[in-house]
DNA sequence: GACCTCCTGTACCAAATGGTACAGCTAGGA
DNA sequence: TCCTAGCTGTACCATTTGGTACAGGAGGTC
């Protein structure tokens, strides 16, 4: 678990997986450190300070979220399956740790701590626009489509609260296909 | 801002507000003392401990959210103005204080922080029962209701997530009004 | 007055914190 | 071989932390 230090990438690696899984909460240099194998001094030398590594791990946070949003637009076809694929993937227990540690970030960003700010930077925006192109594509009118994109990404990130909160992967699916349902109701029959 | 010491209660509520505004991250108990014109000795007499602190801020939290639970479910007509009504008092800018604490709390608690931990419990059950109510006298078969009903709260809370950090009142309003329009067109025509 | 309970200020503590100073290591280039 | 650059361990520092000991004070009851 410990994988030894050397290294800023893996050390910042290492961190990320180690707060996702324990919180930034409380955790000192310290503990960090002997949970990666190091000591505090080394992450001191390569972060700064403890802020420096925390900014860092915000902004490894961010990679992550470009990078699962680019994934997840990679096929852009019909709107409801790409929904499907798109919460299918967001659900996977093996991205909890991360998906826990990013609203953990969230809310420490939202009251304003400056390392965590720059997360909320084109948080919602970057996935609206990302969103946006597949639902005109189907014919939906900009600003609804925009509208709906703002809601999708709104009933993701809230199923995925509760998902978080409960475990109940079927409840939150069936929420989820409530949603799917609801939304080919809307549109005009092919 | 500070209204003095005494009183176990008071010192609580006026916890709540300090850690509403300023966020629970890094406040030690002498500066949550200062900020409330009390030592952080007091603090300790009357919760135990930082510890026991925090639970009861997370405990009238819990509150708080009963509170706000049984003052939207007041009146049960439609479920399209309640929805409306809804979230018209939950996007009221006095409220995001609150709200953000919320949040941060949530994020804490999916850490494992065991202060916040109490919070998740009925975090989302709680609301789906009394929103499921509305639902079935309204014609929704009861595991459709349930369905909506959790979708209806993912809904507010992404939303309210999206409103805390866009501040984008009308935006995040837009797809509100997007939700509720897609959930009427897929009631049968009264 | 004596007593008791609830509250509050002062002073203090050991422990842990983030950060620094400094010396030494290894590797590679000249 | 010497020198430089990047890295790491040891030891240390001042400060802050949560928590405690103790000595009162205010107010009520007998």
């Amino acid at each position: 678990m410990t994988e030894a230090g050397g290294g800023k990438e893996r050390l910042l690696r290492a961190a990320v997986e180690y707060v996702a899984a324990n919180g930034v909460g409380e955790r000192s240099l310290r503990q960090i450190a002997a949970a990666l194998g190091t000591s505090h001094r080394m992450l001191i030398y390569h972060f700064g300070s403890k802020e420096g590594l925390f900014v860092e791990v915000v902004r490894a946070m961010e990679e992550r979220q470009r990078e699962l949003l680019a994934e997840l637009t990679a096929a852009e076809d019909d709107p409801i399956d790409a929904a499907r694929r798109f919460w299918a993937r967001l659900a996977d227990p093996a991205l909890w740790p991360h998906e826990r540690l990013f609203f953990e970030l969230y809310g420490r960003a939202l009251q304003g701590d400056p390392a965590a700010l720059p997360l909320l930077d084109g948080i919602v925006d970057t996935w609206v626009t990302a969103l946006v192109g597949p639902l005109e594509k189907a014919g939906t009118a900009p600003d609804a489509a925009r509208a709906q994109a703002r809601l999708g990404l709104a009933v993701a990130r809230g199923l995925l609260l509760d998902l978080l909160a409960t475990g109940d992967r079927a409840g939150v699916d069936a929420a989820m296909e409530e949603f799917t349902r609801m939304y080919a109701a809307t549109l005009p029959p092919r």
